[in-house]
DNA sequence: CCCCGATTCGAACGTTCGTACAAACCGTTG
DNA sequence: CAACGGTTTGTACGAACGTTCGAATCGGGG
């Protein structure tokens, strides 16, 4: 009986693999769960034993990826109490998770609002966790006399980092580690840096006319 | 017969408006022609006589979008050489345009590799040229000691600019100019400054274990 | 051997999808 | 007024979708 929780669990697991692969290859919506059966040898009703809808699926992968990357950074921070290091930490960790689990995090990172009701609210309050839990790391680095809007941080430093599915290549491009080294430093250089040293006349204006919207009216 | 181009052209416009704002909402292939039909007020298939099929539909958004965007690039360029200037010229045109055609950028962003055959490699086309056009103007004032990858350093500062769909407010958050100017000076800083200033320590090892899979095996 | 619960399956249901097509509409031209 | 090309529509088709359900299958304990 444990034998079978344990058989039970592990065909669940390999069905949520295979569905994350297929999902973040496909796009939820785009994907069937013809595709889903046919990707994993189990019949179509037979899937309906391990989730109750393609929803719930849909579910699943994203609540198992966002505690396991809450844990590992939550686990990692306890112990490490210089904000720096702390930050560093925090890049790491994301960008190896991210490195690691391409697939699951695209479907993560695309299809956020494609959950409805209790289980995008599940989700959404553990992403919600996560942006502060960051949000604390960066504040505690913080600048005093810095003239970049918080906000603005804090999502340019998110923007770098989920922006990589869009483009790395584990076999092209540098290693993970190297790749923390140079987000992170491209990063802290930026917001720790006083104001007006190398980019002197950066803020002389511009002209770049408005053209609200690109359909002619 | 100038009169009827005029007419026909509008209403192509409108309906592309419209199923960009759409397509941005629920996702392209969540969203039905019907849907389209229905914010419209055209019938199912009077559609039709504007675009061959759905997949052109969505061609003819991004197609358009992309168009305009290179368009404004290089006429902006074309009047600039001073490498700092025209780095500003870059960033502040893609964000502006990121900013006024919100929808159609989400659309842009999310479904690119939704369109296949000619479709696809027409648009890829643009979005090379206009990568390439970004890059070189980075390049124009990359340090020469620089030990960041500039492969990284390209999709660093489009990821910090692309994600603004994920977050942006334009009533919450600071305006499209701030908003250049901290993203622009963000990174500038962070390229431009030399090794080890006040990131002291940063490279020091921390230990992220690989963890390289989320599912147990 | 048989039974029982856990697991798996084939077949079907109702719905929605993208698209095709022939007919109808409409302002202009001869 | 009749004929015409450009525009619009109602309707229907075949395919694919998510989901359901009752029966078949299986392995282990009596």
């Amino acid at each position: 009986m444990v034998e079978a929780r344990r058989t039970y669990d592990d065909k669940l697991a390999r069905i949520l693999r295979t569905a994350a692969a297929i999902f973040a290859e496909k796009g939820y919506h785009e994907a069937s769960i013809r595709d889903i059966s046919r990707a994993t040898g189990v019949s179509l009703s037979g899937l309906y034993y391990y989730f109750g809808s393609k929803e719930e699926l849909l579910f699943l992968i994203q609540d198992h990826c966002f505690t396991t990357l809450l844990e590992n950074l939550d686990r990692l921070l306890e112990q490490e109490t210089d904000p720096l290091r702390r930050f560093r930490l925090m890049v790491e960790n994301h960008l190896r998770f991210f490195v690691n689990n391409m697939k699951e995090m695209k479907v993560l990172s695309h299809e956020l609002d494609s959950l409805t009701g209790d289980f995008g609210q599940t989700v959404n309050a553990k992403k919600r966790r996560y942006t502060e839990t960051c949000g604390a790391v960066l504040q505690a680095l913080a600048p005093a006399g810095t003239a970049i809007d918080p906000r603005v941080a804090v999502f340019a430093l998110f923007g770098m980092m989920n922006w990589i599915y869009n483009w790395y290549n584990p076999e092209r491009d540098v290693p993970v580690s190297k790749l923390a080294d140079d987000l992170g430093q491209l990063f802290l250089r930026g917001y720790l840096s006083g104001v007006g040293d190398a980019t002197a006349g950066w803020s002389s204006p511009v002209s770049v006319e408005p053209s609200p919207s690109i359909w002619r009216t």
